[in-house]
RNA sequence: GGAGGAGUGGCUGAGUGGUUGAAAGCGCCGCUCUCGAAAAGCGGUAUACGGGAAACCGUAUCGUGAGUUCGAAUCUCACCUCCUCCGCCA
Protein backbone atom coordinates (compact mmCIF):
# COMPACT_ATOMS: atom_id res chain seq x y z
CA UNK A 1 0.00 0.00 0.00
CA UNK A 2 1.12 3.39 -0.57
CA UNK A 3 0.89 6.74 1.21
CA UNK A 4 -2.47 8.15 -0.22
CA UNK A 5 -0.70 11.81 0.37
CA UNK A 6 1.79 10.50 -1.82
CA UNK A 7 -0.61 9.64 -4.37
CA UNK A 8 -2.51 12.85 -3.99
CA UNK A 9 0.89 14.26 -5.01
CA UNK A 10 2.18 12.35 -7.72
CA UNK A 11 -0.78 10.29 -9.52
CA UNK A 12 0.88 10.49 -12.78
CA UNK A 13 3.81 8.24 -11.22
CA UNK A 14 0.65 5.65 -10.36
CA UNK A 15 -0.32 5.77 -13.51
CA UNK A 16 2.85 4.83 -15.35
CA UNK A 17 3.55 2.12 -12.58
CA UNK A 18 0.24 0.20 -13.53
CA UNK A 19 0.68 0.89 -16.98
CA UNK A 20 4.36 -0.74 -16.60
CA UNK A 21 3.09 -3.48 -14.52
CA UNK A 22 0.43 -4.29 -16.79
CA UNK A 23 -1.70 -4.17 -13.75
CA UNK A 24 -4.96 -2.45 -14.62
CA UNK A 25 -6.04 0.27 -12.27
CA UNK A 26 -7.70 3.88 -12.10
CA UNK A 27 -5.72 6.58 -10.45
CA UNK A 28 -8.51 8.80 -10.83
CA UNK A 29 -11.02 6.74 -9.12
CA UNK A 30 -9.11 6.91 -6.59
CA UNK A 31 -8.85 10.27 -6.20
CA UNK A 32 -12.41 10.21 -6.59
CA UNK A 33 -12.96 7.93 -4.02
CA UNK A 34 -10.26 9.76 -1.31
CA UNK A 35 -12.13 12.99 -2.11
CA UNK A 36 -15.56 11.29 -1.54
CA UNK A 37 -14.07 9.59 2.12
CA UNK A 38 -12.64 12.98 3.20
CA UNK A 39 -15.98 15.14 2.38
CA UNK A 40 -17.92 13.11 4.32
CA UNK A 41 -15.62 12.87 7.33
CA UNK A 42 -16.34 16.04 7.56
CA UNK A 43 -19.82 15.58 7.25
CA UNK A 44 -19.69 12.69 10.11
CA UNK A 45 -17.32 14.68 12.53
CA UNK A 46 -19.07 18.05 12.59
CA UNK A 47 -22.12 15.88 13.75
CA UNK A 48 -20.25 14.11 16.39
CA UNK A 49 -18.54 17.44 17.59
CA UNK A 50 -21.78 18.82 18.29
CA UNK A 51 -23.88 15.35 19.95
CA UNK A 52 -20.33 15.25 22.10
CA UNK A 53 -20.88 19.06 23.31
CA UNK A 54 -24.42 18.77 23.94
CA UNK A 55 -23.79 15.58 25.63
CA UNK A 56 -21.85 17.18 28.04
CA UNK A 57 -24.23 20.18 28.42
CA UNK A 58 -26.88 18.11 29.17
CA UNK A 59 -24.81 16.09 31.59
CA UNK A 60 -24.30 19.59 33.86
CA UNK A 61 -27.72 20.52 33.41
CA UNK A 62 -30.42 20.65 36.37
CA UNK A 63 -33.16 21.66 34.45
CA UNK A 64 -35.42 18.56 33.53
CA UNK A 65 -37.28 20.30 30.63
CA UNK A 66 -34.50 22.34 29.19
CA UNK A 67 -32.56 18.73 29.26
CA UNK A 68 -35.61 16.10 27.79
CA UNK A 69 -35.99 19.19 25.38
CA UNK A 70 -31.90 18.65 24.11
CA UNK A 71 -31.99 14.84 24.19
CA UNK A 72 -35.12 15.21 21.83
CA UNK A 73 -33.05 16.96 19.78
CA UNK A 74 -30.02 14.97 20.07
CA UNK A 75 -32.24 11.83 19.39
CA UNK A 76 -32.78 13.67 16.13
CA UNK A 77 -29.15 14.78 15.37
CA UNK A 78 -28.44 11.03 15.75
CA UNK A 79 -30.70 9.94 12.97
CA UNK A 80 -29.27 11.93 10.65
CA UNK A 81 -25.73 10.90 11.67
CA UNK A 82 -26.61 7.65 11.32
CA UNK A 83 -27.18 8.32 7.53
CA UNK A 84 -23.81 10.22 7.42
CA UNK A 85 -21.61 7.24 8.97
CA UNK A 86 -23.32 4.72 6.69
CA UNK A 87 -22.17 7.10 3.81
CA UNK A 88 -18.57 7.78 5.16
CA UNK A 89 -18.20 3.95 5.81
CA UNK A 90 -18.97 3.12 1.96
CA UNK A 91 -16.93 5.29 0.83
CA UNK A 92 -14.25 4.76 3.44
CA UNK A 93 -14.34 0.82 1.78
CA UNK A 94 -14.16 2.03 -1.48
CA UNK A 95 -11.22 4.06 -0.81
CA UNK A 96 -9.73 0.88 1.23
CA UNK A 97 -10.86 -1.31 -1.39
CA UNK A 98 -8.68 0.46 -3.77
CA UNK A 99 -5.94 1.16 -2.21
CA UNK A 100 -5.26 -2.11 -1.53
CA UNK A 101 -4.97 -3.18 -5.33
CA UNK A 102 -2.44 0.21 -6.18
CA UNK A 103 0.29 -0.94 -7.24
CA UNK A 104 4.30 0.12 -5.81
CA UNK A 105 6.05 2.34 -8.07
CA UNK A 106 8.92 0.51 -9.92
CA UNK A 107 12.38 1.47 -9.86
CA UNK A 108 13.26 2.96 -12.98
CA UNK A 109 15.94 0.73 -14.02
CA UNK A 110 13.42 -2.02 -14.09
CA UNK A 111 12.88 -2.95 -18.22
CA UNK A 112 9.51 -2.39 -19.57
CA UNK A 113 7.96 -5.78 -20.65
CA UNK A 114 5.01 -7.35 -21.34
CA UNK A 115 5.95 -10.99 -20.12
CA UNK A 116 8.96 -13.04 -18.07
CA UNK A 117 10.01 -13.29 -21.95
CA UNK A 118 11.68 -9.57 -21.38
CA UNK A 119 13.35 -10.04 -18.61
CA UNK A 120 16.63 -9.24 -18.66
CA UNK A 121 19.52 -11.32 -18.29
CA UNK A 122 22.25 -9.84 -16.16
CA UNK A 123 25.23 -12.06 -15.53
CA UNK A 124 25.93 -15.68 -16.05
CA UNK A 125 27.93 -17.63 -13.02
CA UNK A 126 30.13 -21.33 -14.41
CA UNK A 127 29.09 -22.87 -17.49
CA UNK A 128 26.95 -26.10 -18.21
CA UNK A 129 28.24 -29.11 -17.04
CA UNK A 130 29.88 -31.18 -20.50
CA UNK A 131 28.63 -34.61 -21.03
CA UNK A 132 30.08 -37.07 -23.15
CA UNK A 133 26.32 -38.65 -23.26
CA UNK A 134 23.12 -37.56 -23.41
CA UNK A 135 22.36 -36.31 -19.82
CA UNK A 136 19.06 -37.99 -18.77
CA UNK A 137 16.28 -35.81 -16.98
CA UNK A 138 15.68 -35.31 -13.16
CA UNK A 139 12.40 -37.29 -13.18
CA UNK A 140 14.39 -40.63 -15.34
CA UNK A 141 17.10 -39.83 -12.62
CA UNK A 142 14.71 -40.50 -9.70
CA UNK A 143 13.47 -42.86 -10.98
CA UNK A 144 16.73 -44.87 -12.32
CA UNK A 145 17.96 -44.44 -8.80
CA UNK A 146 14.78 -45.03 -6.56
CA UNK A 147 15.03 -41.46 -5.25
CA UNK A 148 11.22 -40.50 -5.86
CA UNK A 149 7.95 -42.13 -6.43
CA UNK A 150 5.74 -40.04 -8.49
CA UNK A 151 2.69 -42.65 -8.91
CA UNK A 152 2.21 -43.06 -5.76
CA UNK A 153 2.89 -39.27 -4.75
CA UNK A 154 -0.30 -38.70 -7.07
CA UNK A 155 -2.14 -41.56 -5.72
CA UNK A 156 -1.47 -40.86 -2.34
CA UNK A 157 -1.52 -36.48 -3.23
CA UNK A 158 -3.47 -36.17 -6.09
CA UNK A 159 -2.29 -34.35 -9.25
CA UNK A 160 1.31 -33.03 -8.72
CA UNK A 161 1.98 -35.57 -5.66
CA UNK A 162 5.39 -36.75 -5.17
CA UNK A 163 7.29 -38.66 -2.94
CA UNK A 164 10.92 -38.16 -2.29
CA UNK A 165 12.69 -41.51 -0.71
CA UNK A 166 16.48 -42.20 0.23
CA UNK A 167 19.14 -39.74 -0.74
CA UNK A 168 16.86 -37.42 -2.27
CA UNK A 169 15.32 -37.14 1.06
CA UNK A 170 18.91 -37.01 2.42
CA UNK A 171 19.82 -34.60 0.38
CA UNK A 172 17.12 -31.78 0.51
CA UNK A 173 17.71 -31.74 4.35
CA UNK A 174 21.81 -30.71 3.71
CA UNK A 175 20.47 -28.13 1.59
CA UNK A 176 18.43 -26.78 4.45
CA UNK A 177 20.87 -27.35 6.73
CA UNK A 178 23.61 -26.02 4.44
CA UNK A 179 21.61 -22.60 3.80
CA UNK A 180 20.54 -22.14 7.18
CA UNK A 181 24.43 -22.50 8.06
CA UNK A 182 25.73 -20.45 6.01
CA UNK A 183 23.44 -17.69 6.46
CA UNK A 184 23.28 -17.78 10.20
CA UNK A 185 26.80 -17.08 9.56
CA UNK A 186 26.00 -14.03 8.00
CA UNK A 187 23.78 -12.92 10.75
CA UNK A 188 20.92 -13.65 10.02
CA UNK A 189 18.31 -15.29 12.86
CA UNK A 190 17.19 -18.77 11.79
CA UNK A 191 13.64 -19.51 11.64
CA UNK A 192 11.27 -22.15 11.63
CA UNK A 193 8.12 -20.37 10.53
CA UNK A 194 4.05 -21.53 10.77
CA UNK A 195 2.94 -22.39 7.41
CA UNK A 196 -0.91 -22.46 8.69
CA UNK A 197 -1.82 -18.48 9.24
CA UNK A 198 -4.47 -16.05 9.26
CA UNK A 199 -5.75 -14.04 6.46
CA UNK A 200 -4.08 -10.40 7.69
CA UNK A 201 -0.63 -11.87 7.36
CA UNK A 202 -1.93 -12.51 3.40
CA UNK A 203 -3.33 -9.05 2.90
CA UNK A 204 -0.30 -7.99 5.05
CA UNK A 205 2.56 -8.83 2.50
CA UNK A 206 0.57 -7.51 -0.67
CA UNK A 207 -0.40 -11.20 -1.73
CA UNK A 208 -4.60 -10.92 -1.17
CA UNK A 209 -7.06 -9.39 -1.89
CA UNK A 210 -5.94 -10.43 -5.47
CA UNK A 211 -4.06 -13.66 -4.87
CA UNK A 212 -6.85 -15.60 -3.34
CA UNK A 213 -7.03 -18.11 -5.88
CA UNK A 214 -3.38 -19.32 -5.16
CA UNK A 215 -3.82 -19.92 -2.15
CA UNK A 216 -5.25 -23.24 0.19
CA UNK A 217 -7.87 -21.78 2.63
CA UNK A 218 -8.83 -24.21 5.58
CA UNK A 219 -12.46 -24.58 7.23
CA UNK A 220 -11.07 -22.57 10.39
CA UNK A 221 -10.38 -19.47 7.57
CA UNK A 222 -6.78 -19.93 7.72
CA UNK A 223 -4.83 -19.99 4.74
CA UNK A 224 -1.65 -22.19 3.60
CA UNK A 225 1.34 -19.98 2.98
CA UNK A 226 3.12 -20.60 -0.32
CA UNK A 227 6.30 -18.41 1.26
CA UNK A 228 8.06 -17.97 4.71
CA UNK A 229 7.66 -14.52 4.02
CA UNK A 230 4.30 -14.47 4.49
CA UNK A 231 4.66 -15.46 8.26
CA UNK A 232 7.67 -14.03 9.08
CA UNK A 233 6.45 -10.46 8.18
CA UNK A 234 3.46 -11.25 9.95
CA UNK A 235 5.75 -11.97 13.02
CA UNK A 236 6.17 -7.98 12.95
CA UNK A 237 2.91 -6.84 12.49
CA UNK A 238 2.23 -3.91 14.59
CA UNK A 239 5.38 -3.44 16.20
CA UNK A 240 7.40 -0.20 16.21
CA UNK A 241 11.17 -1.50 16.52
CA UNK A 242 14.25 0.74 17.74
CA UNK A 243 16.36 1.93 14.79
CA UNK A 244 18.86 0.23 16.78
CA UNK A 245 17.80 -3.24 16.26
CA UNK A 246 17.82 -2.75 11.91
CA UNK A 247 18.61 -4.12 9.64
CA UNK A 248 16.83 -7.50 10.95
CA UNK A 249 17.45 -9.93 8.58
CA UNK A 250 16.17 -13.50 9.29
CA UNK A 251 16.50 -16.74 7.49
CA UNK A 252 13.01 -19.21 7.59
CA UNK A 253 12.54 -22.58 7.06
CA UNK A 254 8.42 -23.62 6.18
CA UNK A 255 6.43 -25.90 4.04
CA UNK A 256 5.11 -23.82 1.23
CA UNK A 257 1.78 -24.63 -0.62
CA UNK A 258 0.43 -23.59 -3.71
CA UNK A 259 -2.56 -23.85 -5.80
CA UNK A 260 -1.21 -23.33 -8.99
CA UNK A 261 -4.72 -22.37 -10.18
CA UNK A 262 -4.60 -21.25 -14.18
CA UNK A 263 -0.88 -23.35 -14.84
CA UNK A 264 -2.63 -26.70 -15.33
CA UNK A 265 -0.89 -27.96 -18.40
CA UNK A 266 2.59 -26.35 -17.28
CA UNK A 267 5.45 -28.39 -16.26
CA UNK A 268 3.16 -31.46 -15.56
CA UNK A 269 5.98 -33.84 -14.96
CA UNK A 270 8.58 -33.80 -12.12
CA UNK A 271 9.55 -31.76 -9.35
CA UNK A 272 9.14 -28.28 -11.11
CA UNK A 273 5.94 -27.65 -10.01
CA UNK A 274 4.49 -28.69 -7.26
CA UNK A 275 1.50 -27.94 -4.74
CA UNK A 276 4.18 -28.85 -1.41
CA UNK A 277 7.38 -28.09 -0.81
CA UNK A 278 10.05 -26.82 1.45
CA UNK A 279 11.53 -23.28 1.06
CA UNK A 280 14.71 -21.59 3.08
CA UNK A 281 14.04 -18.10 3.41
CA UNK A 282 15.74 -14.69 3.48
CA UNK A 283 13.83 -11.53 5.18
CA UNK A 284 15.21 -8.45 5.88
CA UNK A 285 13.07 -5.46 7.58
CA UNK A 286 15.20 -2.35 7.37
CA UNK A 287 14.99 1.44 7.96
CA UNK A 288 13.15 3.60 5.30
CA UNK A 289 16.36 4.75 3.57
CA UNK A 290 15.72 3.91 -0.53
CA UNK A 291 19.71 3.26 -0.66
CA UNK A 292 19.73 1.00 2.05
CA UNK A 293 17.04 -1.13 0.52
CA UNK A 294 18.87 -1.09 -2.59
CA UNK A 295 22.28 -2.12 -1.12
CA UNK A 296 20.44 -5.04 1.14
CA UNK A 297 18.63 -6.19 -2.20
CA UNK A 298 22.21 -6.62 -3.47
CA UNK A 299 23.24 -8.73 -0.61
CA UNK A 300 19.98 -11.15 -0.78
CA UNK A 301 20.54 -11.62 -4.17
CA UNK A 302 24.66 -12.03 -3.68
CA UNK A 303 23.61 -14.34 -0.56
CA UNK A 304 22.26 -16.74 -3.05
CA UNK A 305 24.80 -16.54 -5.85
CA UNK A 306 27.04 -17.60 -3.16
CA UNK A 307 25.27 -20.68 -1.92
CA UNK A 308 24.64 -21.61 -5.33
CA UNK A 309 28.37 -20.96 -6.33
CA UNK A 310 29.44 -23.24 -3.69
CA UNK A 311 26.90 -25.92 -4.93
CA UNK A 312 29.04 -25.78 -8.26
CA UNK A 313 25.85 -25.08 -9.93
CA UNK A 314 25.53 -22.93 -13.40
CA UNK A 315 23.02 -20.37 -13.17
CA UNK A 316 22.06 -16.94 -14.86
CA UNK A 317 20.40 -13.40 -13.07
CA UNK A 318 17.85 -12.16 -14.52
CA UNK A 319 15.90 -9.10 -13.74
CA UNK A 320 12.61 -8.45 -13.94
CA UNK A 321 10.73 -6.65 -16.46
CA UNK A 322 7.80 -4.57 -15.52
CA UNK A 323 4.90 -7.39 -16.21
CA UNK A 324 6.47 -9.96 -14.24
CA UNK A 325 7.24 -8.21 -11.09
CA UNK A 326 4.33 -7.94 -8.39
CA UNK A 327 1.98 -5.28 -7.06
CA UNK A 328 4.25 -4.45 -4.47
CA UNK A 329 7.75 -4.80 -5.18
CA UNK A 330 10.05 -1.79 -6.53
CA UNK A 331 12.41 -4.85 -8.41
CA UNK A 332 12.88 -7.89 -8.62
CA UNK A 333 15.96 -10.15 -9.75
CA UNK A 334 15.41 -13.93 -10.63
CA UNK A 335 18.11 -16.60 -10.15
CA UNK A 336 17.18 -19.82 -12.65
CA UNK A 337 19.68 -22.44 -12.60
CA UNK A 338 20.57 -24.42 -15.59
CA UNK A 339 18.93 -27.87 -16.50
CA UNK A 340 20.78 -29.94 -18.52
CA UNK A 341 18.08 -32.11 -19.95
CA UNK A 342 15.98 -28.73 -21.31
CA UNK A 343 19.23 -26.77 -21.99
CA UNK A 344 17.71 -23.80 -20.35
CA UNK A 345 17.42 -21.90 -16.70
CA UNK A 346 14.77 -22.56 -14.71
CA UNK A 347 13.75 -19.83 -12.03
CA UNK A 348 14.67 -21.16 -8.34
CA UNK A 349 15.06 -18.33 -6.53
CA UNK A 350 13.18 -14.42 -6.66
CA UNK A 351 14.49 -11.51 -5.03
CA UNK A 352 12.61 -8.36 -4.32
CA UNK A 353 12.25 -5.14 -2.34
CA UNK A 354 8.95 -3.68 -1.13
CA UNK A 355 9.99 0.28 -0.07
CA UNK A 356 7.37 0.55 2.53
CA UNK A 357 4.55 -1.29 0.86
CA UNK A 358 4.18 -3.98 3.23
CA UNK A 359 5.11 -2.75 5.76
CA UNK A 360 2.15 0.11 5.74
CA UNK A 361 -0.70 -2.63 5.68
CA UNK A 362 0.82 -4.81 8.11
CA UNK A 363 1.74 -1.28 10.42
CA UNK A 364 5.51 -2.34 10.93
CA UNK A 365 7.06 0.84 11.83
CA UNK A 366 10.47 1.66 13.94
CA UNK A 367 11.27 4.86 16.11
CA UNK A 368 14.26 6.99 14.67
CA UNK A 369 17.15 8.67 15.73
CA UNK A 370 14.89 11.94 16.22
CA UNK A 371 12.26 9.64 17.71
CA UNK A 372 9.85 9.86 14.90
CA UNK A 373 7.93 6.76 14.06
CA UNK A 374 8.15 5.47 10.17
CA UNK A 375 7.00 2.19 8.34
CA UNK A 376 10.31 -0.03 7.93
CA UNK A 377 11.17 -1.34 4.49
CA UNK A 378 11.44 -4.95 3.65
CA UNK A 379 13.04 -7.76 1.22
CA UNK A 380 12.99 -11.21 0.73
CA UNK A 381 14.47 -13.36 -1.19
CA UNK A 382 14.97 -17.38 -1.65
CA UNK A 383 17.69 -19.25 0.02
CA UNK A 384 17.04 -22.54 -1.36
CA UNK A 385 13.63 -23.96 -2.30
CA UNK A 386 13.44 -27.51 -2.44
CA UNK A 387 12.43 -30.01 -4.09
CA UNK A 388 13.16 -27.78 -7.25
CA UNK A 389 16.52 -27.24 -7.10
CA UNK A 390 17.09 -30.99 -7.02
CA UNK A 391 16.33 -30.63 -10.76
CA UNK A 392 19.49 -28.60 -11.80
CA UNK A 393 21.39 -30.05 -8.88
CA UNK A 394 20.82 -34.14 -9.59
CA UNK A 395 20.97 -33.12 -13.58
CA UNK A 396 24.12 -31.41 -13.49
CA UNK A 397 26.06 -33.93 -11.29
CA UNK A 398 25.07 -36.85 -12.93
CA UNK A 399 27.47 -39.23 -14.07
CA UNK A 400 28.38 -41.34 -17.38
CA UNK A 401 27.27 -44.57 -15.34
CA UNK A 402 24.30 -42.96 -13.74
CA UNK A 403 25.23 -41.97 -10.36
CA UNK A 404 24.98 -38.65 -9.03
CA UNK A 405 28.14 -36.89 -7.42
CA UNK A 406 27.10 -35.12 -4.47
CA UNK A 407 28.75 -31.39 -4.17
CA UNK A 408 31.68 -30.89 -1.81
CA UNK A 409 30.05 -28.76 0.63
CA UNK A 410 26.83 -30.82 1.41
CA UNK A 411 28.70 -34.17 1.65
CA UNK A 412 29.61 -33.47 5.33
CA UNK A 413 25.63 -33.19 6.17
CA UNK A 414 24.88 -36.41 4.16
CA UNK A 415 28.22 -38.52 4.61
CA UNK A 416 28.74 -39.85 1.03
CA UNK A 417 30.18 -38.57 -1.93
CA UNK A 418 27.90 -40.25 -4.51
CA UNK A 419 24.59 -41.41 -5.27
CA UNK A 420 24.75 -45.18 -7.01
CA UNK A 421 22.85 -48.29 -6.72
C1' G B 1 -13.27 -30.83 23.79
C1' G B 2 -15.39 -29.17 28.99
C1' A B 3 -15.43 -25.40 33.27
C1' G B 4 -13.89 -20.79 35.08
C1' G B 5 -11.00 -15.93 34.90
C1' A B 6 -8.83 -11.79 32.32
C1' G B 7 -7.46 -8.10 28.27
C1' U B 8 -6.76 -0.02 30.07
C1' G B 9 -1.00 4.51 27.63
C1' G B 10 6.43 2.35 26.97
C1' C B 11 5.56 -0.72 31.80
C1' U B 12 2.73 -1.63 36.57
C1' G B 13 -2.06 -0.38 37.66
C1' A B 14 -6.88 2.77 39.25
C1' G B 15 -11.36 3.50 37.13
C1' U B 16 -18.63 0.01 36.66
C1' G B 17 -22.86 5.52 32.67
C1' G B 18 -21.60 12.25 32.53
C1' U B 19 -15.46 17.92 31.58
C1' U B 20 -11.81 10.28 31.71
C1' G B 21 -7.50 10.44 26.22
C1' A B 22 -7.98 8.29 30.81
C1' A B 23 -5.75 8.68 38.44
C1' A B 24 -1.21 7.10 40.66
C1' G B 25 3.57 5.01 40.38
C1' C B 26 7.68 3.57 37.30
C1' G B 27 10.27 4.77 32.91
C1' C B 28 11.63 8.60 29.41
C1' C B 29 12.66 14.03 27.99
C1' G B 30 13.61 19.18 29.56
C1' C B 31 14.72 22.68 33.42
C1' U B 32 16.38 24.05 38.57
C1' C B 33 20.12 22.73 42.09
C1' U B 34 25.56 20.74 41.47
C1' C B 35 32.50 21.28 39.70
C1' G B 36 29.99 16.87 37.75
C1' A B 37 26.78 12.85 38.91
C1' A B 38 23.13 11.01 42.16
C1' A B 39 19.13 12.60 45.09
C1' A B 40 15.34 16.19 45.33
C1' G B 41 11.97 19.80 43.10
C1' C B 42 9.30 21.78 38.80
C1' G B 43 7.40 20.99 33.93
C1' G B 44 6.51 17.76 29.84
C1' U B 45 5.66 12.90 27.87
C1' A B 46 0.04 8.10 22.84
C1' U B 47 -1.44 7.26 17.86
C1' A B 48 -4.17 7.93 13.37
C1' C B 49 -7.27 10.76 10.25
C1' G B 50 -9.57 15.48 8.81
C1' G B 51 -9.54 21.08 8.69
C1' G B 52 -5.94 25.26 8.96
C1' A B 53 -0.34 29.23 6.32
C1' A B 54 0.29 28.60 11.46
C1' A B 55 -1.17 28.82 16.45
C1' C B 56 -4.54 25.49 16.96
C1' C B 57 -9.30 23.02 16.31
C1' G B 58 -12.30 18.63 15.35
C1' U B 59 -13.01 13.21 15.13
C1' A B 60 -11.66 8.28 16.39
C1' U B 61 -8.96 4.88 19.50
C1' C B 62 -9.17 1.57 26.98
C1' G B 63 -8.14 -6.48 22.68
C1' U B 64 -11.42 -6.30 17.70
C1' G B 65 -16.25 -5.52 15.59
C1' A B 66 -21.40 -4.59 16.17
C1' G B 67 -25.29 -2.69 19.57
C1' U B 68 -28.04 0.10 23.82
C1' U B 69 -27.92 5.48 25.43
C1' C B 70 -28.49 12.53 24.74
C1' G B 71 -23.73 10.52 26.73
C1' A B 72 -19.83 4.06 27.15
C1' A B 73 -13.18 2.26 29.33
C1' U B 74 -17.74 1.35 32.29
C1' C B 75 -24.00 -1.97 29.99
C1' U B 76 -25.35 -6.04 25.83
C1' C B 77 -23.79 -9.49 21.82
C1' A B 78 -20.17 -11.80 18.63
C1' C B 79 -15.14 -12.63 17.70
C1' C B 80 -9.73 -12.61 18.92
C1' U B 81 -5.95 -13.39 22.54
C1' C B 82 -4.01 -14.85 27.22
C1' C B 83 -4.30 -17.41 32.14
C1' U B 84 -6.13 -21.53 35.59
C1' C B 85 -8.32 -26.43 36.16
C1' C B 86 -10.15 -31.10 33.77
C1' G B 87 -9.87 -34.28 29.38
C1' C B 88 -7.05 -35.68 25.01
C1' C B 89 -2.39 -35.68 22.56
C1' A B 90 3.11 -35.59 19.05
Amino acid sequence: MLDIKFIRENPGLLRDAARKKHIPFDVEKLLEADRTRRERQVDVDARRARLNATSEDIGRMDDADAKQKLIEEMRELKRDLADKEKAFADADAEFQNLMYQAPNIPDPSVPDGASDADNKEIRRWGTPPAFSFAPKDHVTLLHNLDLADFDNGIKVAGFRGYFLKREAVLLEIALWQFAMRELSGKGYIPITAPSLVREENFTGTGYFPQGKEDVYQTQDNTYLVGTAEVSVMGMLRDETLAESELPRKMVAISPCFRREAGSHGKDTKGLYRVHEFRKVEQVIVCKADHMESVQLHEELLANSEELLQKLGLHYRVVLNCGADIGLGQVKKYDIETWIPSQEKFGETHSASYFHDFQTRRLNLKYRDAEGVTRFAHSLNNTAVATPRILISLLEQNQQADGSIRIPEVLQPYIGIDVIRR
